[in-house]
DNA sequence: GCGTACATACCGACCGGTCGGTTTAATTTA
DNA sequence: TAAATTAAACCGACCGGTCGGTATGTACGC
């Protein structure tokens, strides 16, 4: 979503890069925003939320403090920027597999690896999603931005669970601890991959856990 | 493991609570040693690492800075110093299970319920936990004195489910990958458990979504 | 008296955030 | 259209405070 590294030309003037048509107010402010979008995710990713001060992610863009303070209140508004999109994103995934023509099971593959692929492109993700868990379980503020797309997600799951009861894809188990089980596991994949490089290695393995958990729970032959 | 808070009497003094007797030079450093890791622990718990100074370490531990950098190098000694007593606990639940007279189903509820048990105990440990998988994710010392613990505790899932598909209690899966589901799904839980209340609240819920896994792969009649 | 165990005062670096001032775009006026 | 005015974007020095860590001095067991 965002660049790996915004060190690149300091050239964020008044005329864009084409030539010389001078840049309006909004094209300005959006650059500016952007590259200190940039410069934070990939500091924040790499060494932590913490211990990336604003200084820093200032001279990685190119920017000036006052700039920044200009665009976010405070260090941890920027956080929370990065932060939606990036939900954003996992929303429209899920909303894209719960779509698709397939059964129930297949789809909740699908969806139990979006963690996954949503978390670990890139390799890079892995901290920065530590991160954000850290500092929603102890931020008030980041918990709220959090909360609402982690509902949704979760009751994604305890709805195709339902369906694959309904249409006998599935055994009949209680949906809502099937859901917490497929959510708990492709978090703690994510985890595992963090801590175990052998693990973050073998990119199919949740895949291949998932489906041996949905495998236990399924209603005779292969979904 | 440590105590909750070490704020209780100032009286590290030179002389131990019964009376009169001098402490021993060892005494004495063992308790300051004691006192320090019992704040520690406590502050790192509650605070997280990096909000923690080691000035509050100090004062709650009513220990002055010298003392400290008497005993530790430095603030990530103490971090590392109080991961092993945890992990030495990890491994004797982990022994302890492994022990018991029960079909191998069973035992694996139980390991997988382990990290749970271990982490959540009392509420205020799983930032505690989340600290600790980031420093070990970021800083090789704190990765290394992980490690090998980790690789135990894996371990100990794929001799018990090997068991199990010996013994006949557990269909012929695989081994590798269902101790890699089991274990994730217990750091999961345990994710799922800091950033949902809800969640954390039930404190069974974790035993009966493992128990809800390893009755899918089960052969046959409840284990 | 000699070394270990601690206390205190202190250091330089750095932190998030502020503020007065400057540059640039946008708007009004003539 | 060009000058004058306003408003937004941006700059960078600076603030109070905190941080991890150190240097020096003292008290007590041995």
């Amino acid at each position: 979503m965002y660049a790996a590294d915004a060190d690149a030309g300091v050239d964020a003037d008044t005329r864009d890069r084409s030539g010389e048509r001078p840049m309006t107010n909004e094209e300005r402010s959006d650059a500016t925003r952007t590259r200190i979008l940039d410069a934070a995710i990939a500091r924040f990713t790499f060494e932590g939320y913490d211990a990336t001060s604003v200084a820093d992610v200032c001279h990685a863009a190119g920017v000036s403090k006052g700039a920044f303070y200009h665009h976010f209140d405070t260090k941890q508004e920027v956080f929370v920027a990065l932060l939606e999109p990036w939900l954003a994103e996992l929303d429209a995934a899920v909303t894209e597999v719960l779509a698709r023509e397939e059964s129930a099971p297949r789809r909740l593959i699908h969806l139990a690896t979006l963690v996954n692929r949503v978390t670990a492109e890139g390799r890079g993700r892995i901290p920065m999603f530590l991160e954000f868990w850290r500092q929603a379980a102890k931020d008030p503020s980041v918990w709220h931005v959090t909360v609402e797309p982690y509902r949704r997600f979760r009751a994604s799951f305890v709805r195709l669970v339902n369906e694959g009861v309904d249409e006998g894809s599935l055994r009949p188990v209680d949906p809502d601890l099937t859901a917490l089980v497929l959510v708990s596991l492709g978090v703690g994949l994510v985890l595992q991959g963090a801590l175990d490089p052998e693990c973050a290695a073998r990119g199919d393995l949740g895949e291949r856990a998932i489906a041996l958990l949905l495998d236990g729970i399924s209603s005779g032959g292969t979904p």
